[in-house]
RNA sequence: UGCCCCGUGGUGUAACUGGCAACACGUCUGACUCUGGAUCAGAAGAGUCCAGGUUCGAGCCCUGGCGGGGCAACCA
């Protein structure tokens, strides 16, 4: 079974369930604020939240966050969970409101008031903001910061009664004024707003702030993974401060970032989307050149398709940016399989037949599918004299590769006769106003009898009996992938594609179509998936709206021939991130950051024992570490490899257990430095045997002895598993003696393993080398 | 500039406890075809930002650089 290949966050979910973390508990929440519409980065979030909850039996709540009365409005309530039901999720009975907790949220605001973690501040927003300090200067207190519970509950209580106008006080958390994280800096909790919420009506003149409101959410709903985006990473100390002020005790909700969505040739964000959509620059939030889920639906989009596209891009803690191709295969992918084929004709050229009776009409079967296409279906097409083609499909003096039609070639009308072409009929201005071409009446199967063949085949209506039709062609909102990539004094806006929207006003359809609800999708053949407009197609007035052109190797070649005569594209070579590095210069000597008492010991530890300098300024640095060293030094001289140890294994040990200390001692790691040294102990045991030292605090010589640890340097104890190994994977060792050196580590490692760590690595190697040379 | 996060083919993601750098999109061949679609077969393309270090062995561990992003709303 191929398993699904896992995100970092499904294996964390994984893992959880493993442990029993949350009791085999799985809930999530999707928590959009009711203040705009959703676009594709939110569906990415709605299949993880949703996602996630289903392959785990658990379930996900939506939940609106809206706290803020003044941006938010029930018309966006309503807009997102039309989205999320239309992207094929269902909360069920799962549907909350964050305003709904405001009586509960203020209950625990007066717990923490009592508690003394909170304050009311008096001060203007803008002395906030002073005292707030830079990312690079710490914050003052606040004049009020001191204030006595009782003031502190009294003004709280009076806020929440109304006494006060906007921005006479706020409650603020009392963390830290001088904390690194901006953040922590007594963030505010509540502000005054006399505003009407479209929810709450005027019962609160109070609103609880997000960092406040969300993770208390968390716990009222009992989420057990909360999941946000990137840009929240620092908020997620504030998320645990609170929830720890709050005396939440685990298991409790935990927040994990994500990177959010980011399209080629498009924005998502909601400032960008307004700025669009306000200026006009589009035709409203469902425009179908919008990234909203109601622009991608009036293109024409399945949720499936959305849902296949999230499911490929996965999901990381790395910015990026996704290629519109992805989005356009899971596009075309799906709707390749379900949609019905037809013949439209976008920029019609008139076609006689001239040896076809005028007043004759056939109407031909045509299949709605190929027969690759796993459907059932079909529809009558009229065959007339008079016909339409595309314009592109007719060129007079066409190049090599053209397969289309042109004087003397002859082509294939798709499902019906061949026919060439033998006058072309052009305008006083030289425009070409109509082909004339004779049929074969013996080819109306497509083939010819005689087995002559033809490359091409054209779709084609009939002039009389097809229907006009309006074809929107869409295309990319902006010239530039990354749409921010602008000149100086220049917006986003700049780069946006004066030919993103394409309105053809004399196609032409045929009549098969004609009695389809407006939303029915259709593939034109060799043209692309096309949608008929929701708002504006009627059965007199047909419109269609570009979803996806069909992948077209012919405009590809047009574009790789033009470029051939002009400059070349450049193509591969790093542009992006290209490291690129200055010489050091920096020695011990001139290290101006340290303390002169680091620099000093550092110096003596390079001097003394004859360690690198950045491995001696490394021990220095930390006194937890130096002492350490110099216990363990003390006890087995062999300063070079007791350092190296410390400085890897040791310090990373440290930085796990978050200042909990070291249960074992210098002497401890002397003691298994000189296991190492001695051959006792393979390197590879010597971690495992570290491992549990720094867990338990057993000495290394305890664990060796109780383990059976020690190594095995006797090629007789190793050959066995070397020829084992060797005679199981015959392919490899072929590959192998074939030149594929690479594999030495495979087979090392595999008796390495077999061994249990124990064998001597040296040894291994050289005799995996020997048996397979 | 302080703190935090992150660097793997062109793009998005994998790679178990250090052990064959894998998958998808895209690109390029070829086959097939009444859609220059779809399908099928195949290929090219990264040695994992750089430099050191530890190790028999490093994308993964350590150190230092470089590069990108986030944070100074009474927004979320």
């Amino acid at each position: 079974m191929a398993k699904r290949q896992q995100d970092f966050i499904r294996a964390m979910v994984a893992e959880d369930m493993k442990t029993g973390k949350y009791g085999g508990r799985v809930v999530t929440r999707f928590p959009p604020e009711p203040n705009g519409y959703l676009h594709i980065g939110h569906a990415k979030a709605i299949c993880l939240d949703f996602g996630i909850a289903q392959e785990n039996a658990g379930v996900c709540h939506l939940r609106f966050d809206d706290t803020n009365p003044e941006s938010e409005d029930v018309k966006f309530v309503e807009s997102i969970k039309e989205d999320v039901r239309w992207l094929g999720f269902d909360w069920g009975e799962k549907l909350f409101f964050a305003s709904d907790y405001f009586e509960r949220l203020y209950d625990f605001a007066i717990a923490l008031v009592e508690a003394d973690k909170a304050y009311v501040d008096s001060q203007s927003l803008q002395d906030i903001r002073r005292g707030r300090g830079t990312v690079t200067e710490a914050g003052t207190e606040s004049p009020h910061r001191n204030r006595s519970v009782a003031e502190n509950l009294d003004l709280f209580r009076r806020m929440r009664a109304g006494e006060f106008k906007d921005g006479e006080h706020v409650l603020r958390a009392k963390i830290d004024m001088a904390a690194k994280n901006m953040l922590m800096r007594d963030p505010v909790l509540y502000r005054i707003r006399h505003a009407r919420h479209y929810r709450a009506g005027d019962a609160w003149c109070i609103y609880p702030l997000y960092d406040f409101t969300h993770c208390l959410s968390d716990v009222i709903e009992q989420i057990t993974h909360s999941l946000c985006t990137l840009e929240f990473k620092d908020n997620r100390a504030l998320y645990d401060w609170v929830l720890n002020a709050a005396a939440i005790e685990p298991p409790r909700p935990e927040q994990t970032e994500f990177a959010r969505l980011n399209l080629d040739y498009t924005v998502l964000s909601k400032r960008k989307l307004v700025q669009v959509v306000e200026q006009g620059l589009v035709d409203g939030w469902d425009d179908p050149r919008m990234p909203t889920i109601a622009g991608l639906r009036r293109r024409g989009v399945t949720p499936e398709a959305i849902r296949t596209f999230c499911d490929m891009i996965g999901v990381a803690r790395v910015d990026s940016r996704v290629d519109m191709e992805k989005l356009e295969y899971a596009i075309r992918d799906d709707l390749n399989k379900r949609v019905p084929r037809v013949m439209c004709v976008l920029r019609p050229l008139k076609v006689v037949i001239l040896n076809y009776p005028e007043d004759q009409v056939e109407e031909l079967d045509a299949p709605h599918y190929p027969r690759d296409v796993p459907q059932e279906g079909s529809r009558k097409v009229p065959f007339t004299r008079e016909l339409y083609i595309e314009r592109d499909d007719f060129m007079e003096d066409p190049p090599e590769k053209f397969f289309r039609l042109a004087p003397g070639r002859e082509v294939r009308l798709r499902h019906a006769y061949l026919v060439k072409c033998v006058d072309v009929i052009k305008d006083d201005s030289g425009e070409i106003t109509e082909i004339h071409c004779t049929y074969d009446p013996e080819t109306k199967s497509g083939t010819a009898p005689d087995g002559r063949k033809v490359k091409g085949t054209v779709h084609w209506v009939s002039a009389a009996h097809s229907l006009p039709a309006e074809v929107r062609l869409y295309d990319r909102l902006f010239l530039k992938a990354d749409p921010d990539d602008v000149a100086e004094g220049e917006d986003f806006t700049s780069n946006l594609n004066p030919d993103s929207k394409v309105v053809l006003t004399e196609s032409r359809i045929e009549p098969s179509v004609a009695d389809a609800p407006p939303g029915s999708r259709y593939q034109f053949e060799r043209q692309g998936y096309f949608v008929s407009d929701v708002v504006d197609s009627s059965r007199d007035n047909l419109m269609f709206n570009r979803t996806v052109g069909l992948r077209d190797t012919w405009a590809k070649i047009t574009v790789a021939d033009s470029a051939e005569k002009g400059e070349r594209r450049e193509r591969g070579g790093r542009t992006a991130r290209e490291g690129v590095t200055k010489p050091r210069q920096r020695t011990v000597a001139d290290d101006r950051g340290a303390s002169p008492k680091v620099a000093a010991l550092t110096a003596r530890f390079a001097g003394e024992f004859g360690l690198s300098d950045e491995q001696a300024k490394a021990l220095a640095g930390d006194p937890t570490l130096a002492t350490l060293f110099e216990e363990a030094v003390a006890v087995h001289d062999h300063p070079k490899t007791i350092a190296s140890w410390i400085v890897g294994e040791v310090s990373r040990r440290l930085k796990e257990g978050e200042g909990k200390g070291l249960p074992f001692t210098g002497a401890q790691v002397a003691a298994l430095v000189t296991l190492i040294d001695d051959g006792t102990i393979s390197r590879t045991t010597a971690k495992d045997v570290f491992a549990e030292m720094s867990e338990r605090g057993d000495h290394p010589v305890q664990i060796v002895e109780r383990r059976g640890l020690r190594q095995l340097s006797d090629p007789k104890t190793i050959e066995p598993l070397v020829n084992k190994l060797v005679a199981e994977n015959p392919d490899k060792a072929a590959q192998y003696r074939a030149g594929r050196t690479g594999l030495l580590g495979f087979f090392v490692g595999q008796v390495m393993k077999e061994s249990g760590g124990r064998a001597n690595p040296e040894l291994v190697k050289e005799m995996v080398e020997a048996r397979l040379s």
